[in-house]
RNA sequence: GUCCCCAUCGUCUAGCCUGGCCUAGGACGCCGGCCUUUCAAGCCGGCAACACGGGUUCGAAUCCCGUUGGGGACACCA
């Protein structure tokens, strides 16, 4: 039983958004499944569109996810000898010829077949010219075959029958020398010995195209896999109109990359029922039979929602180091690195069931490590009467001649307090939570003293005092 | 225009291949309730779909044909 070989081949013109990160888990996935390999090759023979910034974007971005490749990344920008050996190879077996027949003149023919409502094929003026040595600038085209059908027997898809006769003698060698797609894909999925070519749907009509290529090489022909599309709301094809695509940018949103993958692969993938899965898991479950043939819209409410499980989920002590770039982007880096150890993971397990990203969760963090609290007006407002002054004023009191500042003590102070005062938990703890944290909502009031210590709690009790005397009745 | 793919709640999906167990299940979101020191989380409940039309069959979400709708491809881009 041979090996599995599967590949990634994105092509450094932007980002890499979502949908290739989907391509990519898919076959790394499957590659993981059969201990097979997964290859990195970069699509990059588009000279002028290519550069090396969005190279490293794909490359960080994988890393990010944790898609790690077995060999390459492979840059066809390096390999173009093998291209233009196999294209002369092929000419010379007669399955290609020399075209002279300049772009704008193509250009032309192409818009008057459309007008004309004719299919958009070259003509094949040049095929039987025989041209053996070009003079000036000639491109090297494949004549496919013309007669006879092309079969694939797609791993996702299933049975897909195309008609020869609609194919076009596809360019294989431009006149720059470069090779096209269709042929450098064909060379280095023979050459790499791909098993399995996993991509997205766009590519199915390509298919054809490259099969006798493969064939005129004397090549073995892989097997398919066609992926569906993932499309916005709109239930267009998801582009940067759709907002954020990019996976680096949920990375700076604030998403786990567990989170990311789960999502990912619920879309088109299926197993029961089941919608949370580790990575161990995916990759013992995986299946090309359980892959949706349909597109999928990506719902950014559902990922918000797997991030949320995988924030409440994690190791707390990983989920803080994980939020420390978003609290120094809060400005709170210095005070969150000052705190003794453990404190951290105690904020992220107080913060994590009502945080569903790393941003969130540093926003809600500020109360804890900003040394001045805003308070704000509608809390103070509703909870900092001038009624309730003396009972803070007493609890802080309470709290101050506590012996040792542990929750049994602090628990016995608040209880005091309502009892001399005739409150209830929520009328005493309202008012404190807001002197507190500033805010009217806020982790259980005593995880929040727990968090704050016993000197800022007591300060701050204070301050919620003096706002409280002054406030209107 | 030509070719190809697809079609179950608003969205992701189970079920379809191997028809009856489907008065179509789960999840997100939404609505209501419970819990409760707030907000969440959690738990319980509700709303909500087999695109349409023919066939095949005792019986079709499931098989076949067509229609409609959506998507993709038709470059010296990838």
């Amino acid at each position: 039983m041979s090996e599995v070989r599967v590949r990634f081949a994105p092509s450094p013109t932007g980002f890499l958004h979502i949908g290739g990160v989907r391509t990519a888990l898919f076959n790394w996935l499957f590659a993981r499944r059969e201990r097979g390999k997964f290859i990195l090759r970069i699509e990059d023979t588009d000279q002028s569109r290519s550069t090396e910034e969005s190279i490293q974007a794909i490359l960080e971005g994988l890393r990010w996810v944790g898609l790690d490749w077995d060999e390459g990344p492979f840059r066809q920008t390096e390999r173009i000898d093998l291209y233009r050996q196999h294209a002369i190879t092929l000419f010379e077996r007669g399955h290609a010829y020399w075209c002279v027949c300049s772009a704008e003149e193509l250009e032309a023919r192409r818009k008057e077949a459309q007008a004309k409502g004719l299919a958009q094929k070259y003509d094949g003026r040049c095929r039987e010219r025989g041209i053996t040595t070009p003079g000036g600038e000639a491109a090297l085209r494949f004549k496919a075959p013309q007669e006879g059908q092309t079969v694939i027997d797609d791993l996702i898809k299933g049975r897909v029958v195309f008609e020869n006769i609609l194919l076009d003698d596809l360019i294989i060698l431009r006149s720059n020398g470069y090779p096209t797609y269709n042929f450098s894909v064909v060379v280095d999925d023979a050459l790499m010995g791909i098993t399995h070519v996993i991509r997205g749907d766009d590519h199915l009509t390509n298919t054809p195209r490259q099969i006798p290529i493969f064939h005129a090489l004397g090549y073995a022909v892989p097997r398919f896999g066609h992926l569906s599309m993932i499309m916005g709301s709109d239930k267009a094809r998801l582009s940067k109109r759709h907002g954020a695509t990019s996976i680096l940018a949920y990375k700076e949103m604030g998403y786990l990359p567990e989170a990311m993958i789960n999502y990912l692969v619920r879309l088109g993938w299926s197993f029961g029922d089941q919608e949370i899965f580790s990575v161990q898991e995916l990759i013992e479950k995986f299946t090309f039979d359980q892959v949706q043939k349909s597109a999928a819209v990506f719902n950014p409410d559902k990922l918000l929602w797997v991030n949320a499980h995988y924030i409440r989920q994690g190791e707390p002590k990983r989920i803080a180091e994980l939020l420390q770039p978003f609290l120094a982007q809060a400005g709170l880096g210095d005070e969150a690195r000052a705190m003794p150890a453990g404190w951290m993971e105690r904020l992220v397990m107080a913060l994590r069931e009502r945080s569903q990203t790393l941003v969130e969760m540093a926003q809600a963090a500020v109360p804890y490590l900003q040394q001045d609290i805003p308070i704000e007006d509608e809390a103070a407002e509703k909870f900092l009467t001038p009624a309730i002054a003396p009972i803070l004023g007493h609890l802080a009191e309470r709290l101050a001649a506590l012996q040792e500042f542990t929750k049994p003590g602090q628990e016995a102070a608040f209880k005091e307090v309502m009892e001399r005062a005739g409150l209830k938990m929520g009328q005493l703890a309202q008012p404190v939570r807001v002197a507190l944290t500033g805010r009217a909502a806020s982790p259980g009031i005593f995880e929040v003293i727990d968090l704050l210590g016993r000197e800022r709690t007591l300060a701050r009790l204070r301050k919620g005092v003096e706002r409280a005397k002054a406030a209107r009745p």
